[in-house]
RNA sequence: GGGUAGGUACCCGAGUGGCCAAAGGGGCCAGACUGUAAAUCUGGUGGCUCAGCCUUCACAGGUUCGAAUCCUGUCCUACCCA
């Protein structure tokens, strides 16, 4: 039997970055009965697999988990299969879409093995709440309804909010606190963890534990991440890092992040202590740095160390030296309609295919191989050209309407970072 | 079921017969300045083989030399009444 780790300790480790906890009181009688009897506190969290992408701000909560997986805990994650069909209000001012079965079964999958880069899953009990909820009676639906009123459901904010707007609550909406808080009833939660904006719903939970003669759960809230723009981080808005993210563009968002979230960004993301994050932002340093340093944390989290290595060396060289990076696509332009290949023989580039032999071909309507290569509008590309924010070789081209001459192992350059190697097949 | 106000580009929103690919703001893109940050300034933001052409103002028809704008029908949304 693992011996735990002492009373204060684990509490100093559950307490960062924590915003309510109830009761902290609780908390501590019940981690010292688990230390005294050797038994793990049961710690749930519930997932709605309604979308199968998680990202940073998702983590923040996961990695409270592995906080007390580390700590010897047991984790309880819940796939809300049956809660997605519902779908939870919280933070929202519109109904979310129901889920069919086959969209929510998909989703699950995906979600352990990117929650995996983070907590232990072979540690961790996975449960679906359709296990029980599908079982379920319509009167034993009723029975569940009961427990809640209306004047209670309606206390909520986003529910006032959208009564005040005019904007409809279904009435299932109303049952989805409810269904979470059984979830707590069935596995025997000890902790639930959430999100601010799911306070509602934990103590829930508490509520309908203590009917059915359990202890309450204590109850832990996490702060919502704010994402690249300083709105909350979300994939609806653009402004997300997702773990399954390539090396280079996690590091490269990272660097784009407003400076007045790192310490945000380092407490929740990170288990750096205190001390250090202090160190790291003091104001005599550059925030750059900070930033350079949770990039690779990230990295070496999410894909290895030498990625993360990799990664700052490109960015040193490309941003800091304003060199070309290394790994850039090879385009090869062809005249034969290979697979491999673009064929320039395409009528809108008005190229002169007669000197592809030659190793160089000439465009008369360049603004169309750019948009062909980065996936932009020709408009926009005559736009970015005229703009001087395309290069040929380093040289600026400003010109949409002028025949542009490219021999082959060119590098083009569309905007801030992307670039081509064009390669002339003869 | 009845009444009223509406549906304009990514979003908000002006436009009520021609000067409209459509004001203004937000967002976004690019340039300068930087640290791929913020702030600021500048330009851009339907598509195209781009001095031109094509397709857009909920949808379908109609009136007109000409329609986002007028008429008819359809669909949708919000508010008030039942």
């Amino acid at each position: 039997m693992p011996a735990f780790p002492e009373i204060e300790h684990q509490l100093d480790v559950i307490r960062r970055g924590v915003v309510d906890l109830i009761k902290i009181d609780e908390l501590r009688v019940r981690l010292e009965k688990s230390r005294a009897s050797g038994t793990p506190l049961r710690v749930k969290l519930g997932i709605d697999p309604t979308s199968p992408d998680v990202h940073l701000g998702h983590t923040v909560i996961i990695r409270k988990l592995k906080d007390f997986q580390d700590l010897g805990h047991q984790v309880v994650l819940i796939l809300g299969d049956a809660t997605a069909g519902v779908g939870d209000p919280s933070g929202r001012d519109a109904t979310r879409p129901m889920l069919t079965r086959e969209q929510i079964d998909q989703n699950a999958q995906g979600y352990l093995s990117q929650i995996g880069k983070i907590i232990n899953i072979e540690k961790t009990e996975v449960r679906r709440n359709g296990e029980w909820f599908h079982a379920m009676q319509f009167t034993d639906v009723v029975r569940l309804l009961a427990r809640g009123t209306v004047a209670r459901m309606l206390e909520r904010d986003n529910f006032t909010d959208r009564m005040k707007d005019g904007k409809a609550i279904h009435l299932h909406e109303l049952l989805y606190p409810l269904m979470q808080g059984w979830d707590s009833v069935m596995v025997r939660a000890d902790v639930e963890l959430g999100g601010t904006d799911q306070l509602f719903n934990l103590m829930q939970g508490r509520q309908l534990q203590e009917d059915e003669n359990q202890r309450p759960q204590i109850v832990m809230t996490m702060p919502i991440l704010l994402g690249l723009d300083g709105r909350k981080m979300s994939k609806s808005y653009g402004n997300h890092i997702g773990v399954q993210f390539a090396a280079k563009e996690i590091f490269g968002r990272t660097m784009a992040m407003p400076d007045g979230e790192l310490r945000a960004w380092f407490t929740l993301l990170t288990r750096i202590p205190n001390a250090q994050i202090d160190a790291m932002l003091a104001e005599s340093k550059n925030p750059r740095d900070a930033k350079i340093a949770l990039a690779k944390l990230l990295i070496e989290e999410l894909h290895d160390k030498d990625a993360a290595a990799a990664e700052e060396a490109n960015f040193i060289k490309q941003f800091s030296k304003g060199e070309i990076p290394e790994d850039i696509p090879i385009i090869t332009l062809c005249a034969d309609g290979r697979a491999d290949a673009l064929d320039i023989t395409q009528p809108q580039f008005k190229a002169d295919i007669a000197s592809i032999k030659s190793g160089a071909v000439a465009f008369a309507n360049f603004p169309a191989l750019i948009a062909q290569l980065s996936g932009e509008s020709s408009s926009n590309a005559r736009q970015l050209m005229s703009q001087k924010a395309v290069e040929l070789n380093g040289a600026p081209l400003h010109d949409p309407k002028s025949v542009v001459t490219v021999p082959t192992n060119s590098v083009l350059r569309v905007g801030k970072r992307k670039y081509f190697k064009i390669v002339i097949a003869g």
